[in-house]
DNA sequence: TATGAATGAGCGTTCATTCAT
DNA sequence: CATGAATGAACGCTCATTCAT
């Protein structure tokens, strides 16, 4: 019955979650450090400290300081890009602008939770070192692409201006960037409405500033 | 005649003119460091290399690491405020669309001429230290400013939606900010239109995505 | 039973006395380097390649080369001023002179255990920086305060002369200073008598020069 | 007739004394750089700024910030070597007492002229680098000698009390000292009666503190 | 002779990372 | 697995001295 490697793979299995739960413990304790100070401004000390661990410790969670900052951003990127859903234009789907609002507001929610990384990642433009600058082009370039290919569709359809898709496609995505940036860093997000905040950059979006 | 004290006083320009331009010829060679690199990740090793001078040497003409790349943003900031003029409604005045459209233009111009020191305002987004973000803060505080209060009056006119003018400024703001992002960093913007680019920009801003 | 706690209370004590034990290597190669060359010629290099430790590891145990000089002088001021006691006039007290001679001879043997901080006293006369000089003052300034109140006490039971007291409180302080500067830094003081010394010292303090 | 020599000579010579001009400024310049900040804490750039010439001018005339500092104290120790002098016991002689009281006289006047080299020598306790230390040493080492062999002379005549000459000479000198720095560095020497100051450091010398 | 721009060795300090326990 | 003392490369900066003009 292999009683004792139930026994064992038990223990193992607990010392699994215990490991799993301090190296969360550990990656919430760097994202509110990160949050607050900045990559640059935030130390290993402030890190450890903060997560009540050894200096060691860390080393056996983390490969670096590189590599946990680098983890939080991935988790962030993961999480949102589940939450930005390319617009559907089939037979039975919901209006486009209905399906933006809804994603939109999704976007605006996922970020709320995850206030602090959002921070970071609103903050640490760049600078950090050659691949950080890569991995935050790749995710703003993927975001764009799903702009611009919405926007290319709503060109064939006639919703949207004769524009250029990728210049424009930079536009929305920087209106929005900004937006959050105002309402996250600026201003505290909890005490503002991000619907109503929602709904003006997504006006200003399709409408521009011009009376229509 | 005075020929001693002319040709003292030609010593003497002489090396004022010399030094300017060793001056001059750090500040470019910190230029492009930190434009290549970011500030933290440029030391002042790299800077006194790139510019063939001894460590003593870079201490002459500056104070410290933090003087020279504030004087770099200065003198991006002081030539950038310079393009970006308030739009005359009075009678006479050009319609508000061509001087928006000179303004682009300007300022597009003006960033191309100093396009290093473009890549550092639009990359060290945050996190030198808290003096430069409030720099940084208050110069993007300043046109947000500008913008906001053109959107109020185009609202007395009738010719702007009735948004909020703060977050419809800051809309537009980072429309520019992340398509001269793009165009600059991830793209060579000597190999674009840039008049194209400023078109596309204000077509965006007024109009937004959809066809009128 | 608390074994358990015992075991671990038992590595972290012996983890402290540890501590400690490299905390006072590093305090007396440091002790030996000010000594040997003076503050400002003995540099974190000397001192850390005395104590055989690593650049890091010194900034672990202090905060700077100011404040592990700072701590050898306090010690020996600690010291010193735990030795030098105010002379009792009451009835039943020990006659003055038997006071001045035990005074002298426990500050002489105090220096002798601190030999190497002895020198640093009187070699680092000033000019390390303004508070080091108010420091050394206060303590000069304290130790002569006492003889100067000394002198008026034996003033007042014409035992000693008319003289002025700050003054000559002043000479009495340097005669010591100089005897001792001779005896430490110009002399092995292990190779003297300092109970002689301390004989001549109070001998020509209460005497002078002259054959009574 | 040699007249072109003459000419040449006299040329010569009139560059020869601005130099010497030149010299002493530059000389008095450091002093009193010195003098108000110690060796340390002075800097070349300090002394040009107070000589009013250039660097590279600076080293025409010293080979480095501590040669010219030696030779400040160079002209100091000679001057007051001057001043110290035997007391005469032959048949003729002034009585010692008047002999002592005129040098102390004497050399309380020289230190006063010589204030700020005064301040540099009795500040400068050590530390600038074994060479000085040396020649403190042997300025000092003199004047003790000088004091010891009139300890000697007095004890043969049975004027002075049987005492370690050497030792009590440290005792005459270090009272001189500490007296002489109370005056010069924490008062302002102008402004006390150093007449006054030289009669008490002679009755202490000669009579301690005990009424006779 | 006089200049002052240029030099570079050296300083005190920081901090991400390692490793013996 | 957890610890935290130890490490040392790297940093920004200073200043006595040199040297081309």
């Amino acid at each position: 019955m292999a009683r004792y490697g139930e026994k064992a793979d038990g223990r193992v299995a607990r010392a699994q979650r215990a490991r799993e739960l301090r190296r969360a413990a550990v990656l919430a304790a760097a994202r509110r450090e990160f949050a607050e100070h900045g990559y640059h401004s935030t130390s290993i000390d402030d890190i450890i400290a903060a997560a009540d661990i050894a200096r060691g410790t860390f080393y056996l969670y983390f490969e670096s300081k590189r590599a946990i900052f680098d983890e939080l951003l991935d988790e962030l990127f993961t999480t949102l890009q589940g939450q930005v859903r390319r617009i559907e234009t089939g037979p039975g789907a919901a209006p486009p602008v209905e399906q933006m609002d809804a994603t939109v507001d999704r976007v605006l929610d996922t970020l709320l939770e995850n206030r602090e990384m959002a921070k970071i990642l609103l903050r640490e433009a760049v600078g950090i070192d050659a691949e950080f600058d890569v991995k935050l082009k790749q995710f703003y370039g993927r975001i764009e692409a799903l702009v611009a290919s919405a926007i290319r569709t709503g060109q064939d359809m006639r919703l949207v201006r004769g524009c250029d898709a990728e210049m424009t496609a930079r536009c929305v995505l920087g209106s929005a960037k900004e937006l959050v940036h105002w309402a996250f860093v600026e201003r505290d997000p909890t005490e503002l409405d991000l619907h109503h905040l929602g709904r003006e950059l997504i006006a200003f979006t399709l409408k521009g500033l011009f009376t229509s």
